[in-house]
DNA sequence: CTGATGACTGATA
DNA sequence: CTATCAGCCATCA
């Protein structure tokens, strides 16, 4: 793994807009990597850059990935209401995602 | 090399 | 709706 496919991911998950969510499997799609979201979770997880908002990125059914009551849990659920995301019991409701917008991929940030 | 593990996913019952 | 199961893939013991 390079750090550029890192950086693809990043890229991504930058360009998701705020009260936006996406799936692991799906940023991994966008980014080029259609079966590694637990690669990309793996990222987040430990490589993780400063700014990066990661609280944007849930499971492909909407949930949080963290268990319940953990410290990743409470400050997803935060970040995620504070940007006017509705949540209930753990699960994003109308989750919206960003699905095929090439625009994604215009101009560098 | 082998097997276990995990911020995962999709199909099936 | 929840519960299992089988893929998937990088990393580590």
């Amino acid at each position: 793994m390079d750090s550029a496919d890192e950086a693809k991911v990043w890229k991504v998950i930058r360009a998701i807009p705020a009260g936006t969510v996406l799936g692991y499997g799906e940023v991994g799609r966008l980014a080029g990597f259609p079966k590694r979201a637990r690669w990309v979770a793996k990222l987040l997880a430990s490589k993780t850059p400063a700014g990066l908002p990661w609280h944007r990125v849930l499971r492909s059914d909407g949930k949080i990935a963290f268990a319940e009551g953990s410290s990743g849990y409470e400050r997803q659920l935060a970040a995620l209401k504070k940007e006017g995301v509705e949540v209930r019991n753990g699960r994003v409701l109308k989750k919206r995602v960003v699905t095929e917008d090439e625009h994604l991929w215009g101009p560098p940030v």
